[in-house]
DNA sequence: GGAATTTATTGGAACGTTCCAACATTAAAA
DNA sequence: TTTTAATGTTGGAACGTTCCAATAAATTCC
């Protein structure tokens, strides 16, 4: 463990020597600099052919300070979304010719910390966090007068100064009930999340703004919390069809939170799209491949991918932006 | 991009200076060595509290040739199961005091390529490769000729000489056949899963096994491969009740499938659990949650972390061990 | 065609650590 | 006490790369 393969390594030099050149010619044609000659330059690609070397990135990024390694701290790769999401930032991040790594936090703050502490001593050039809950402003204000470049994601940190990529949650849900008056329900509900999350209040008063401007009360009776997971989703249905038995529509915090809904419902003897219509948030997989399929608000992780990278791709001047990456309404069949 | 702090950077020397010893002192209780004194231990500590050092990997690793890097090459991170399996990994890894960075090679045997290829040069110590299909053993032969510890998990690839981890596929559907068979099913079958997935035909026998011991013929029309996803157990139970309408039970190749099984027989007018009832195979947390639960054969995404940690911590004998994990039964409502 | 300029190439120093052999100190054995 | 051994500490060299200033070669200008 730890060891490493011993036999002695090809160097530039010995791909200077086979290409007949310079250690220093080696090294410009390693770092694609312009100012080296044609000839010169194919000669030292087929040495490197020839010789086997790879390239040593830990001297590389001893010497110039630079590194091309960006750290993705991902709060939970067991959340359907957050592995979507990671893989969507793998995929950008690879496009601009960086290397990304991905560690899990696992929704401790602890972990989060030692981690970051860790990818420190890796000169990572940058990180991209979904903070586990619980981080702090001041953690993350430290983090960024070090000098790291930092993108945070997905949740908002009041107080903290750094470049934010969050969706339009607000429009998303917004959207969502929208749509589900537009097709004449009337007795809606809102339900699961955390208000210690943050993206709850957004979502919620998406909800409610959609609402009101339809001229519709809301009842704090019908805007339920709970888990985000399955059991919340059932749990909060319960209550749902407790109040109100007659609900006609429910617009969901995400779509694990639906999923669970829907098999409440089931158990209620209620036919989900039919009987009483959902909306979920985030579009997973499942989603379109389940029956009924879900209607839900598709949040691309391309595009969250994109935006961080356009970031950290002009983070010099201490952006400290926050961009919103817009959703779509996706229609399907429990509406 | 690619930019760093470019401030100049606390050392060894600074350290050194503040604790009053030698740089090669520092670097001893650095590298947690016992051969250096508790009070000079002390009073190094208090000097890189003091001065805020951070330890600089790239050059300890240029320098000494070691590294603690692990590198998890995992083959579709959007799958839940494998999203699992990399926590569980991760988690075992940094138990042993190396720390672990997770890629996506997003099924897709360029892209592991490459990410080999570049991990290669950020000195990984180890490669832990749940390999894309069609991953070849010359391909992973040479990885390990070249001097790398590699573990391949999840997939056997024949012919390559690799150490090995792989849940013990055969027993877990055994278990699950005999389960049903005990509970008095007569009539079952055995779907999804493709044979070009290696996996697939020791659970295909495994199932067998079973049903040759309790002298019951396996019918080929009752085994029936699909797509490894949500549609195609849909598909494969849908080819089911179209052959025999009478089905009592379903050994699924994994959970997903299930998933998709139990909703095709709510479609066709079949109580999942009641009418026809359900294994799958792998215990993703829905499995739990959903309603009716799913019974299925546990595959601790821990103890696959266990192993491959056991053959890394003495892979230097050329250890191509092949490990198999011990699968557990979990009976749940749907069986 | 020679001077001025641009373009390519080069060797030496530096990045921050660990290794190593030499030294200094302390403890144990004689 | 002296000798031997064990223990702790140290400075210099080395890891493989990039940076830099200097040189060499090719091109342009008048």
């Amino acid at each position: 463990m730890g060891d490493k393969p011993t036999s002695k390594s090809v160097t530039v030099f010995d791909v200077a020597r086979e290409a007949g050149v310079s250690k220093s010619t080696v090294s410009l044609v390693l770092t694609q600099s312009d100012k080296v000659s044609d000839k010169a330059k194919l000669k030292v690609e087929k040495a490197i052919e020839k010789t086997g070397y790879v390239y040593n990135r830990d001297a590389a990024s001893l010497r110039s300070r630079r590194s091309n390694l960006v750290a993705i701290v991902i709060n939970d790769l067991t959340n359907p979304y957050s592995a979507q999401l990671a893989v969507g930032l793998e995929a950008q991040i690879r496009k601009m010719g960086m290397f990304s790594m991905l560690v899990n936090s696992a929704e401790s703050v602890e972990t989060q910390t030692q981690l970051v502490k860790n990818l420190k001593e890796y000169n990572v050039a940058a990180f991209i966090i979904c903070p586990a809950p619980g981080t702090t402003s001041d953690w993350m204000n430290k983090l960024v007068d070090q000098g790291f470049p930092v993108v945070n994601i997905m949740r908002e940190i009041s107080g903290a100064k750094v470049a934010t990529v969050l969706p339009d949650n607000f429009t998303g849900t917004k959207l969502a009930t929208e749509h589900l008056l537009a097709k004449g329900y009337k007795k809606l509900a809102f339900i699961g999340g955390l208000e210690s999350i943050s993206d709850y209040h957004q979502r919620l008063s998406g909800f409610t703004e959609a609402m009101v401007l339809a001229d519709k009360s809301v009842a704090k009776k019908l805007c339920i919390q709970s888990e985000t997971n399955r059991n919340g989703g059932r749990n909060a249905m319960l209550e749902v069809l407790d109040v109100e038995p007659d609900i006609e529509a429910i617009v969901c915090f995400n779509d694990v939170i639906a999923y669970g809904a829907v098999e409440q419902m089931r158990a209620s003897g209620k036919i989900p799209g039919k009987d009483i219509a959902v909306v979920g948030f985030d579009d997973l997989e499942d989603s379109k491949l389940m029956s009924p399929s879900l209607s839900t608000v598709h949040v691309d992780a391309n595009k969250i991918g994109i935006a961080v990278c356009q970031i950290l791709s002009n983070i010099k001047d201490g952006n400290r932006n926050k961009i919103l990456v817009g959703v779509d309404l996706i229609e399907r069949e429990t509406s």
